[in-house]
DNA sequence: GCCAAAACTGATAATAATTATTACTTTATA
DNA sequence: TATAAAGTAATAATTATTATCAGTTTTGGC
Protein backbone atom coordinates (compact mmCIF):
# COMPACT_ATOMS: atom_id res chain seq x y z
CA UNK A 1 0.00 0.00 0.00
CA UNK A 2 1.42 3.50 -1.17
CA UNK A 3 0.97 6.67 0.80
CA UNK A 4 -1.42 8.85 0.10
CA UNK A 5 -1.92 12.19 0.85
CA UNK A 6 -5.93 11.57 0.95
CA UNK A 7 -5.71 8.64 3.01
CA UNK A 8 -3.53 10.60 5.89
CA UNK A 9 -6.43 13.03 6.01
CA UNK A 10 -9.07 10.78 6.31
CA UNK A 11 -7.51 9.18 8.96
CA UNK A 12 -6.26 12.58 10.73
CA UNK A 13 -10.11 13.51 10.41
CA UNK A 14 -11.05 10.22 11.24
CA UNK A 15 -9.04 10.31 14.71
CA UNK A 16 -9.95 13.57 15.49
CA UNK A 17 -13.73 12.79 15.68
CA UNK A 18 -14.60 11.35 18.44
CA UNK A 19 -18.10 10.45 17.18
CA UNK A 20 -17.44 7.32 15.48
CA UNK A 21 -17.93 9.19 11.65
CA UNK A 22 -19.70 7.59 8.57
CA UNK A 23 -18.03 8.19 5.34
CA UNK A 24 -20.33 10.53 4.39
CA UNK A 25 -19.27 12.52 7.36
CA UNK A 26 -15.35 12.46 7.19
CA UNK A 27 -16.71 13.40 3.44
CA UNK A 28 -18.75 16.57 4.30
CA UNK A 29 -15.76 17.83 7.05
CA UNK A 30 -13.01 17.57 4.20
CA UNK A 31 -15.09 19.41 1.45
CA UNK A 32 -15.65 21.94 3.85
CA UNK A 33 -11.81 22.36 4.35
CA UNK A 34 -11.70 23.16 0.87
CA UNK A 35 -9.73 19.42 -0.05
CA UNK A 36 -11.54 18.62 -3.64
CA UNK A 37 -11.62 14.86 -2.18
CA UNK A 38 -14.17 12.69 -3.84
CA UNK A 39 -16.47 10.82 -1.64
CA UNK A 40 -15.29 7.48 -3.36
CA UNK A 41 -12.15 7.89 -2.10
CA UNK A 42 -13.21 8.57 1.54
CA UNK A 43 -14.98 5.14 1.23
CA UNK A 44 -12.02 3.56 -0.67
CA UNK A 45 -9.91 4.30 1.97
CA UNK A 46 -11.77 4.09 5.29
CA UNK A 47 -12.14 0.26 3.01
CA UNK A 48 -9.02 -0.29 2.60
CA UNK A 49 -7.48 0.64 5.87
CA UNK A 50 -10.35 -1.52 7.86
CA UNK A 51 -9.28 -4.34 5.98
CA UNK A 52 -5.50 -3.93 7.07
CA UNK A 53 -6.73 -3.12 10.76
CA UNK A 54 -5.58 0.07 11.03
CA UNK A 55 -8.76 1.70 11.89
CA UNK A 56 -12.35 0.01 12.63
CA UNK A 57 -15.39 -0.65 10.66
CA UNK A 58 -18.54 -0.66 12.87
CA UNK A 59 -22.10 -2.12 10.91
CA UNK A 60 -25.33 -2.47 11.87
CA UNK A 61 -26.32 0.52 12.91
CA UNK A 62 -28.55 2.20 10.95
CA UNK A 63 -28.47 1.87 7.48
CA UNK A 64 -24.70 3.02 6.75
CA UNK A 65 -21.31 1.89 8.44
CA UNK A 66 -19.31 4.14 11.01
CA UNK A 67 -15.60 3.63 11.57
CA UNK A 68 -13.25 4.11 14.90
CA UNK A 69 -10.16 4.66 15.01
CA UNK A 70 -9.56 3.17 18.14
CA UNK A 71 -8.39 -0.57 17.04
CA UNK A 72 -8.24 -1.88 21.09
CA UNK A 73 -11.16 -4.27 21.40
CA UNK A 74 -14.28 -2.56 22.56
CA UNK A 75 -17.91 -2.49 22.33
CA UNK A 76 -20.63 0.33 21.37
CA UNK A 77 -23.52 2.38 22.48
CA UNK A 78 -25.72 4.04 20.63
CA UNK A 79 -27.99 6.44 21.94
CA UNK A 80 -31.60 6.19 20.00
CA UNK A 81 -32.26 10.01 21.18
CA UNK A 82 -29.38 11.71 19.70
CA UNK A 83 -27.44 9.10 17.46
CA UNK A 84 -24.08 9.37 18.95
CA UNK A 85 -22.47 6.52 19.45
CA UNK A 86 -20.32 5.84 22.94
CA UNK A 87 -17.35 3.32 23.35
CA UNK A 88 -18.29 0.51 25.91
CA UNK A 89 -15.17 -1.27 27.47
CA UNK A 90 -14.76 -4.88 26.88
CA UNK A 91 -14.65 -5.96 30.75
CA UNK A 92 -19.00 -5.90 30.40
CA UNK A 93 -18.51 -9.36 28.82
CA UNK A 94 -15.45 -11.39 30.07
CA UNK A 95 -14.14 -14.01 28.16
CA UNK A 96 -16.79 -13.91 25.42
CA UNK A 97 -14.57 -15.71 22.97
CA UNK A 98 -13.41 -18.29 24.74
CA UNK A 99 -16.89 -19.08 26.82
CA UNK A 100 -18.47 -19.36 23.06
CA UNK A 101 -15.53 -21.09 21.34
CA UNK A 102 -16.12 -23.87 24.37
CA UNK A 103 -19.50 -24.16 23.89
CA UNK A 104 -19.94 -23.94 20.06
CA UNK A 105 -16.97 -25.65 18.55
CA UNK A 106 -16.69 -22.94 16.32
CA UNK A 107 -13.75 -20.68 15.48
CA UNK A 108 -14.30 -17.37 16.17
CA UNK A 109 -12.17 -14.76 14.26
CA UNK A 110 -14.13 -11.88 15.41
CA UNK A 111 -16.70 -10.35 16.93
CA UNK A 112 -19.40 -7.13 17.81
CA UNK A 113 -21.97 -5.90 20.22
CA UNK A 114 -23.84 -2.87 19.89
CA UNK A 115 -26.02 -2.15 23.11
CA UNK A 116 -29.17 0.54 22.26
CA UNK A 117 -30.62 2.52 24.96
CA UNK A 118 -30.59 6.16 26.01
CA UNK A 119 -27.30 7.67 26.96
CA UNK A 120 -26.92 9.93 30.01
CA UNK A 121 -27.06 13.19 28.95
CA UNK A 122 -30.28 12.38 26.89
CA UNK A 123 -31.43 11.07 30.72
CA UNK A 124 -30.84 14.39 31.93
CA UNK A 125 -32.69 16.11 29.35
CA UNK A 126 -35.55 14.12 29.65
CA UNK A 127 -36.32 15.48 32.71
CA UNK B 1 -52.53 -3.95 14.03
CA UNK B 2 -55.46 -5.69 12.04
CA UNK B 3 -55.19 -9.79 10.56
CA UNK B 4 -53.50 -10.47 6.86
CA UNK B 5 -53.21 -13.16 5.59
CA UNK B 6 -50.11 -12.26 3.94
CA UNK B 7 -48.62 -11.64 7.34
CA UNK B 8 -49.66 -14.83 9.02
CA UNK B 9 -47.97 -16.55 5.95
CA UNK B 10 -44.77 -14.70 6.05
CA UNK B 11 -44.48 -15.55 9.89
CA UNK B 12 -45.07 -19.39 9.19
CA UNK B 13 -42.33 -18.85 6.67
CA UNK B 14 -39.97 -17.35 8.99
CA UNK B 15 -40.63 -19.76 12.18
CA UNK B 16 -39.90 -23.16 9.75
CA UNK B 17 -36.91 -21.20 7.74
CA UNK B 18 -34.20 -22.21 10.98
CA UNK B 19 -31.62 -20.52 8.66
CA UNK B 20 -32.86 -16.67 9.48
CA UNK B 21 -34.02 -15.80 6.60
CA UNK B 22 -33.59 -12.03 4.72
CA UNK B 23 -36.61 -10.50 3.40
CA UNK B 24 -35.36 -11.32 0.00
CA UNK B 25 -35.68 -15.18 0.90
CA UNK B 26 -38.64 -15.23 2.19
CA UNK B 27 -40.83 -13.49 -0.76
CA UNK B 28 -38.74 -16.30 -2.98
CA UNK B 29 -40.36 -18.98 -0.86
CA UNK B 30 -43.60 -17.46 -1.03
CA UNK B 31 -43.53 -16.75 -4.80
CA UNK B 32 -42.35 -20.26 -5.38
CA UNK B 33 -45.42 -21.21 -3.49
CA UNK B 34 -47.31 -19.41 -5.81
CA UNK B 35 -48.88 -16.77 -3.44
CA UNK B 36 -48.83 -13.63 -5.34
CA UNK B 37 -46.82 -11.80 -2.42
CA UNK B 38 -45.20 -8.54 -3.18
CA UNK B 39 -41.64 -8.01 -2.20
CA UNK B 40 -42.79 -4.29 -0.20
CA UNK B 41 -45.37 -6.78 1.81
CA UNK B 42 -43.04 -8.95 3.14
CA UNK B 43 -40.55 -5.96 4.26
CA UNK B 44 -43.52 -3.77 5.72
CA UNK B 45 -44.87 -6.80 7.53
CA UNK B 46 -41.07 -8.02 8.80
CA UNK B 47 -40.54 -4.79 9.97
CA UNK B 48 -43.79 -4.24 11.68
CA UNK B 49 -43.23 -7.39 13.32
CA UNK B 50 -39.80 -6.51 14.80
CA UNK B 51 -41.40 -3.18 15.80
CA UNK B 52 -44.05 -4.60 17.83
CA UNK B 53 -41.22 -7.14 19.22
CA UNK B 54 -43.17 -10.15 17.32
CA UNK B 55 -39.75 -11.34 15.55
CA UNK B 56 -36.60 -10.29 15.94
CA UNK B 57 -34.49 -8.33 13.19
CA UNK B 58 -30.70 -9.10 12.94
CA UNK B 59 -28.49 -6.33 11.82
CA UNK B 60 -24.75 -5.99 10.97
CA UNK B 61 -24.43 -9.03 8.71
CA UNK B 62 -23.22 -8.79 5.33
CA UNK B 63 -25.55 -6.20 3.46
CA UNK B 64 -28.81 -7.21 4.41
CA UNK B 65 -30.94 -7.37 7.55
CA UNK B 66 -31.87 -10.91 8.16
CA UNK B 67 -34.85 -12.34 10.52
CA UNK B 68 -34.86 -14.36 13.36
CA UNK B 69 -38.55 -15.63 15.15
CA UNK B 70 -37.29 -16.77 18.21
CA UNK B 71 -37.35 -13.72 20.38
CA UNK B 72 -35.64 -15.19 23.51
CA UNK B 73 -32.96 -13.50 23.76
CA UNK B 74 -29.63 -15.18 21.90
CA UNK B 75 -27.00 -14.27 19.99
CA UNK B 76 -26.29 -15.25 16.52
CA UNK B 77 -22.73 -16.31 14.97
CA UNK B 78 -22.14 -15.89 11.08
CA UNK B 79 -19.60 -18.61 9.18
CA UNK B 80 -17.41 -16.49 7.22
CA UNK B 81 -16.85 -20.03 5.00
CA UNK B 82 -20.99 -20.76 4.10
CA UNK B 83 -22.55 -18.08 5.40
CA UNK B 84 -25.13 -19.48 7.60
CA UNK B 85 -26.06 -17.86 10.79
CA UNK B 86 -25.96 -19.66 14.26
CA UNK B 87 -28.22 -19.01 17.32
CA UNK B 88 -25.37 -18.54 20.64
CA UNK B 89 -27.14 -19.12 23.98
CA UNK B 90 -27.19 -15.74 25.87
CA UNK B 91 -24.99 -17.48 28.94
CA UNK B 92 -22.09 -16.47 27.08
CA UNK B 93 -22.50 -13.48 27.90
CA UNK B 94 -24.08 -13.28 31.74
CA UNK B 95 -25.37 -9.92 33.45
CA UNK B 96 -24.11 -8.12 30.35
CA UNK B 97 -26.74 -5.28 30.55
CA UNK B 98 -26.54 -4.78 34.28
CA UNK B 99 -22.44 -4.71 33.93
CA UNK B 100 -22.85 -2.28 31.30
CA UNK B 101 -25.18 -0.07 32.77
CA UNK B 102 -23.35 -0.46 36.12
CA UNK B 103 -20.39 1.38 34.33
CA UNK B 104 -21.56 3.47 31.81
CA UNK B 105 -24.97 4.75 33.60
CA UNK B 106 -26.89 4.59 30.68
CA UNK B 107 -29.89 3.07 30.01
CA UNK B 108 -29.90 0.17 28.10
CA UNK B 109 -33.31 -1.33 25.97
CA UNK B 110 -31.47 -3.79 23.84
CA UNK B 111 -28.10 -5.06 22.39
CA UNK B 112 -26.82 -7.14 20.08
CA UNK B 113 -23.79 -9.51 19.95
CA UNK B 114 -22.47 -10.80 16.45
CA UNK B 115 -19.41 -13.54 16.13
CA UNK B 116 -17.90 -13.84 12.72
CA UNK B 117 -15.95 -17.36 12.41
CA UNK B 118 -15.51 -20.59 10.96
CA UNK B 119 -18.27 -23.49 11.87
CA UNK B 120 -17.79 -26.97 12.86
CA UNK B 121 -19.21 -28.21 9.33
CA UNK B 122 -16.46 -26.05 7.12
CA UNK B 123 -13.88 -26.92 10.06
CA UNK B 124 -14.43 -30.40 9.34
CA UNK B 125 -14.47 -29.53 5.41
CA UNK B 126 -11.35 -28.32 5.46
CA UNK B 127 -9.26 -30.54 6.50
C1' DG C 1 16.75 13.56 -11.34
C1' DC C 2 14.31 10.42 -14.68
C1' DC C 3 11.30 6.69 -15.86
C1' DA C 4 8.29 2.86 -15.86
C1' DA C 5 5.11 0.15 -13.03
C1' DA C 6 2.04 0.10 -9.49
C1' DA C 7 -1.04 2.42 -6.70
C1' DC C 8 -4.16 6.08 -6.25
C1' DT C 9 -7.70 9.75 -7.43
C1' DG C 10 -11.94 12.28 -9.02
C1' DA C 11 -16.00 12.07 -11.35
C1' DT C 12 -19.67 9.62 -12.25
C1' DA C 13 -22.30 5.49 -13.57
C1' DA C 14 -24.04 1.30 -11.68
C1' DT C 15 -25.80 -1.75 -8.08
C1' DA C 16 -28.55 -3.38 -4.49
C1' DA C 17 -31.26 -3.15 -0.39
C1' DT C 18 -34.94 -0.88 1.31
C1' DT C 19 -38.76 2.54 1.54
C1' DA C 20 -42.41 5.58 -0.39
C1' DT C 21 -46.36 6.13 -3.29
C1' DT C 22 -50.79 5.14 -4.91
C1' DA C 23 -54.92 3.08 -6.42
C1' DC C 24 -57.32 -0.74 -4.88
C1' DT C 25 -58.80 -4.54 -1.37
C1' DT C 26 -59.53 -6.57 3.15
C1' DT C 27 -60.63 -6.34 7.99
C1' DA C 28 -62.97 -4.80 12.09
C1' DT C 29 -66.78 -2.65 14.14
C1' DA C 30 -70.76 0.56 15.05
C1' DT D 1 -74.06 -4.00 6.29
C1' DA D 2 -71.70 0.40 5.85
C1' DT D 3 -67.65 2.67 6.70
C1' DA D 4 -63.25 3.88 8.43
C1' DA D 5 -58.89 1.98 9.28
C1' DA D 6 -55.40 -1.05 7.93
C1' DG D 7 -53.40 -3.75 4.45
C1' DT D 8 -51.81 -5.04 -0.43
C1' DA D 9 -49.53 -5.20 -5.16
C1' DA D 10 -46.89 -3.00 -8.30
C1' DT D 11 -43.57 -0.04 -9.08
C1' DA D 12 -41.04 4.33 -8.63
C1' DA D 13 -37.83 6.50 -5.65
C1' DT D 14 -34.18 6.72 -2.38
C1' DT D 15 -29.87 5.82 -0.32
C1' DA D 16 -25.55 3.74 0.83
C1' DT D 17 -21.99 1.73 -1.36
C1' DT D 18 -19.11 -0.09 -5.18
C1' DA D 19 -17.30 -0.29 -10.00
C1' DT D 20 -15.31 1.94 -13.90
C1' DC D 21 -11.94 4.49 -16.15
C1' DA D 22 -9.03 8.12 -17.81
C1' DG D 23 -5.73 10.77 -15.71
C1' DT D 24 -2.34 11.67 -11.63
C1' DT D 25 1.00 10.31 -7.74
C1' DT D 26 4.08 7.55 -5.66
C1' DT D 27 8.00 4.54 -5.54
C1' DG D 28 12.30 2.18 -6.48
C1' DG D 29 15.88 1.29 -9.75
C1' DC D 30 18.96 3.44 -12.93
Amino acid sequence: MNYSRQREIIYKTLADNVVHPSAEYIYEILKEADSKISLATVYRNLNKMASCGHIKKIEGLEDRAHFDHNTFEHYHFICEKCGKIYDVAKEVAPEIVKKTQDKTGFTINSHDIVFHGICLECKKKER
